[in-house]
DNA sequence: TGACAACGCGAGCTTTTGCTCGCATTATGG
DNA sequence: CCATAATGCGAGCAAAAGCTCGCGTTGTCA
């Protein structure tokens, strides 16, 4: 029951967007009663915030799944593979990714998405300490991090409005960005 | 007095939030009654779409200032006096920028904020178009366009949460990261 | 099958909030 | 100095939205 109200609570932020996302309208589409709602979300704040965990979880599990393949790459495969696996966690729901951060009154001060920011950069600083001695070094890691994560997180949301060719090429040039940045040489 | 309730407007915004922004609030801080306020913006909305215009044009205003600097430099230079526009435009009024993006549902959507990043895109094709012939040549100069300014916007937007040292030095890093991109070997 | 609890319901209460409208106050101009 | 208009006021209205609560229904034991 709690999927199905979280499901409905999506589908109305996807369709009719926040301001329509009444506790009685998301009731009502879940096939629910409002007082059932009430009963496991105390509030509509939580509400929201269950589905933004939910969502945020799925997109990090997409990503790990997909960034398993660069495992043992080399450097420029690596890179690649993390862009890829960002651009597919980024796939999972993206009409509902954009309500949440779009539409949604301080979306992006919730604690898990912080959290996820974290471990996102996190991951791209083991990443780039891991080439140590491999090509040009890069002094300041963790603000190599910041600016790789929020420079490709700001491509993909950006792809999203494009048509399918123009998002496709766009993932390549996240991925010139990346290397060129880092110095590495062209293949 | 139209400015008068823009002001109060954008400091409810900035202090206490787009929740608490009601219109008796708004009419309160700015010392007038509801009535007057509804006599120069017909509801809410438009109350909030002036914000966005004023601030908008404010922030347009110090970036062409900013990047008169920019005419008949080197191309180097150039990159330079843009990126340092655009951290500068950010500093008109960050914390109600944030309040605007971050806390008004939808503020992405507005026609206004559209055209400028349009504007935005077009200026930086027309400095890549004008270096034809120096350093190697760009392919695709609409999406070039595109990288830099998703890229550059999105890195001026972390640096706001950092301190102060920080933040140069990000400003130093964009820079870096679309030289780097555009092939322009370093000085 | 019957007692009991857990689950579910939805009419409606309460609060909030955007907004109005009739009146007061201040400018304008003859 | 008065008539008229323009501006400003703020109590209060109407709609909306979040939320409650008493009752019905369904499931689960002995």
């Amino acid at each position: 029951m709690v999927d199905a109200i979280l499901d409905a609570a999506a589908q109305v932020l996807r369709k009719t967007g926040y301001d329509d996302a009444t506790t009685n309208h998301v009731a009502e589409v879940a096939g629910v009663s409002v007082g059932s709602l009430y009963q496991y979300f105390p509030n509509k704040q939580a509400l929201v915030d269950a589905l933004i965990v939910r969502h945020d979880a799925a997109m990090w599990a997409a990503f790990t799944t997909h960034a398993t393949a660069a495992i043992g790459r080399s450097f420029t495969e690596t890179v690649y593979a993390v862009i890829d696996a960002l651009f597919a966690a980024h796939l999972v729901d993206p009409d509902l990714h954009r309500a949440l951060h779009q539409q949604v009154p301080r979306a992006g001060a919730h604690a898990v998405l912080a959290e996820t920011t974290r471990r996102s950069r996190a991951l791209v600083e083991d990443i780039l300490r891991a080439r140590s001695g491999q090509l040009g070094e890069v002094e300041d890691v963790p603000m190599a991090a910041l600016v790789i994560v929020e420079a490709v997180e700001a491509l993909i949301h950006a792809s999203i409005a494009l048509p399918r060719a123009r998002a496709e090429l766009l993932r390549v040039h996240a991925a010139k960005l990346v290397l060129r940045y880092l110095g590495v040489p062209e293949p």
